[in-house]
DNA sequence: CATGAGAGGATTGTTAACAATCTTTGTCAA
DNA sequence: TTGACAAAGATTGTTAACAATCCTCTCATG
């Protein structure tokens, strides 16, 4: 069953399909949609009180962002990457948000910087009362306010969108006994940014994402057991 | 008028949205479809011989790849990247498009540098022949054949975005009088491919990418231009 | 002659019913 | 008990009609 009724439910005034697409996308960064959780449309237009129509075109769009898998007749089901996927996406990330970090360095202003800052303390916060769902969603969220601050929509865009798979991810490769915070990180490059300084802002968010990487269990053994694991629960449920 | 009735009619097997999307890039890039132009529902459920869903959620996909301008009951319009767009479209290749040089060098085998070598062949002949249109279309495709080598997806479909928007942004904001063909860069960055030289090819493709954007003019005053003829001829026809 | 109101037509947005497919359930026989 | 088969139910895909909005042309008026 899907865990959309508390924030979502409540806002009846979603118009927009990238409303639509936008709470899904949270939904999957804090992990409240696991990856292979089936979107029913019934079920999507109860929750956002919209009609069909808006639901199926929302889960095209998320479709064609590879957020989801649209299957012909049988549903849309949120995804689930291969390994080929998931080092697809890693090697994305790589390559765009270096860039976005030397960007942002290069246009904070003090605003800029103030407001990154508090974000983290936020994070340090969530991380701190141990809110994981909360410390997850800010996480990813600095991500893409770097993209906000560098000035580039397309490529927020598609930083957003790599977070959101990179969740995805997680939720199926594990990272799960290990700690997933490098706040200290984020801090780091928060740090290169309030100094204009680009190149250690991309030096050290491509470290960052190295060690996101290498947190994850690509070795794919672990998808197996995951695998293994839904197959044993759908057989039982 | 559209002009989709040469290539696009005849194939009446268009099923799903992505087809319809994918001819739609290639018009664009064609500049066949120039910026601006109307795409109407009933127009586009004729050239492709589909129906209006189909062409409704087709219109959604590209609006939300930012290659078309979908307004509210007003219709659908291929898109006019606004100044601020352009810069941000080519900052956008400028940051991955080098990676995506890199990774194709490091994974391309004889068979892609053959493959490559023969599409440079195809481009330079249209070149020569003065097939501006094809000339365009594969030079082009050239950079989506890179990612396509690089075996990322992921990046595949960010670059076909990219490439597809930077043929609307060539046709609002010129490149009318200067050549336009970089044919020769081209084969520079396959031969850094061909040696497996990640790192020139990056820095060759970085080059190839800013001499594309200074062809093109960004001073405003030719968007003025431009759109005070479409104005002009909106009021003439 | 310019301007604005309004009717008509055309286009887009939405809904609901229908068709097609898949899933589940129940039954029967091996 | 297990498996195959069929019917019922649920879900998705498609179509067509309807509603709402916008555009254009006409015509009256200052």
């Amino acid at each position: 069953m899907l865990k959309i009724s508390d924030d979502e439910m409540r806002s009846e005034d979603l118009v927009d399909e990238e409303s639509i697409v936008g709470r899904i996308y949270e939904a999957i960064i804090d992990q409240r949609l696991p990856p292979g959780t089936k979107l029913s449309e019934a079920t999507l237009c109860e929750a956002f009180g919209v009609g069909r129509m808006r639901v199926r075109r929302s889960l095209l769009l998320l479709s064609s962002r590879g957020v989801v898998d649209l299957q012909n007749n049988r549903g849309a089901y949120v995804a689930q990457p291969t390994l080929s996927q998931a080092l697809q996406v890693f090697e994305a990330r790589r390559a765009i948000e270096p860039n976005v970090a030397r960007l942002a360095a290069e246009r904070a202003n003090g605003a800029d910087v103030l407001e990154l800052s508090g974000h983290l303390d936020m994070e340090a916060d969530a991380q701190k009362k141990g809110d994981r769902r909360l410390a997850i969603r800010l996480s990813g969220q600095f991500h893409v306010k770097l993209a906000e601050v560098a000035k580039n929509e397309v490529m927020e865009r598609m930083v957003k969108e790599l977070v959101t798979r990179t969740s995805l991810i997680i939720g199926i490769y594990g990272a799960a006994g290990t700690k997933n915070c490098h706040d200290d990180e984020h801090r780091e490059i928060l740090t290169a940014i309030g100094g204009n300084d680009g190149d250690a802002a991309a030096t050290l968010m491509e470290r960052h994402l190295r060690h996101i990487e290498r947190q994850v269990d690509l070795s794919s053994d672990r998808k197996q057991r995951v695998d293994l694991i839904k197959i044993l629960s759908r057989g039982a449920s």
